[in-house]
DNA sequence: TTCCCTTTTAGGTATTATTCTCAATAAGCA
DNA sequence: TGCTTATTGAGAATAATACCTAAAAGGGAA
């Protein structure tokens, strides 16, 4: 179940002169034993780890959320709110896209491999290393769009 | 050139009982003026005004952009930078995507009719109706895959 | 048209989300 | 073990939103 090890990690933190850190290892396996479809702010994230009785300091935890979204191990999200949540960046059956209403920010997950097929060829034919590949639709949902009320 | 009159906006606004006002017409204008390619962050926005000497308040562009955002009128664009910035959304030969380095921010726009259709296949399947379509490629340019410097 | 009235909007300020700064700490190599 | 340098975490700075009061949009009536 579990894609990228704390090994792993460390092995390509060290590629580019890094270290691995204990914050570095507690977040990879928070987010790894997160269930499928679950993501998490950086504030979710920073009381999470407080309940569990290992916090981590809020600007290490913003810090290194942006460190391994740099990477590919992560995904930022940017849903409708007013604020960013990430998920582990799992590989091509669990890769997926999101359908966002604007309005109540409701938000459906799909997936479509012609379009992740599309990002890697257009990566690759301008000699870009892929990471992410994320397609965002925004819409009005059927409720929305039904209700008279300019929310 | 223009593709959305300040006169389809204020009809689309009254149809949701909202106000056509100076500030907005000025913002409208301000996008359709611009060369394509180009685009504006809030704050980019205000200096621009002040200088014109039409000056607005940041909150009102603030809460405008995000109003014509949901009404499908601006594309709000997550580069890799720390702010967001804000464009046309313009139809179908115009619409396009974005390959952006993580690294050094290098953005690379094109354009992809499948995505686009997938994109509105996807919205009408679920009920949804289609603002904007964006594709996302984070990935490292060739540039900083050469470079040895941790940047 | 002009005035009036209701309700939205503008813009200043407070609050929240995120990034930056910097001294102290700790990772990892020799 | 010791040294160099990246990292942590607290607090400052920046980006974006929320809140609130004065102003103004737009519909209706005279």
């Amino acid at each position: 179940m579990v894609a990228y090890t704390s090994l792993a990690l460390k092995a390509e933190l060290h590629e580019r002169g890094w270290r691995m850190t204990p914050q570095r290892e507690t977040i990879l396996n928070t987010f790894q034993n997160l269930p499928e479809g679950r993501h998490l702010s950086a504030e979710d994230l920073c009381e999470l780890l407080k309940e569990d009785g290992e916090p981590i300091g809020l600007s290490t935890i913003y810090r290194n959320l942006k460190l391994m979204a740099r990477m590919g191990i992560l995904r930022e999200l940017e849903l409708a709110e007013d604020q960013k949540r990430y998920e582990l960046n799992r590989p091509a059956p669990h890769h997926h896209h999101h359908l966002v209403c604007v309005r109540c920010n409701k938000t459906i997950e799909f997936k479509n491999d012609s379009v992740l097929k599309v990002g890697a060829k257009t990566a690759e034919k301008s000699g870009y290393q892929l990471l992410d590949c994320q397609l965002s639709i925004h819409a009005v949902c059927p409720a929305c769009q039904r209700s008279i009320l300019p929310v």
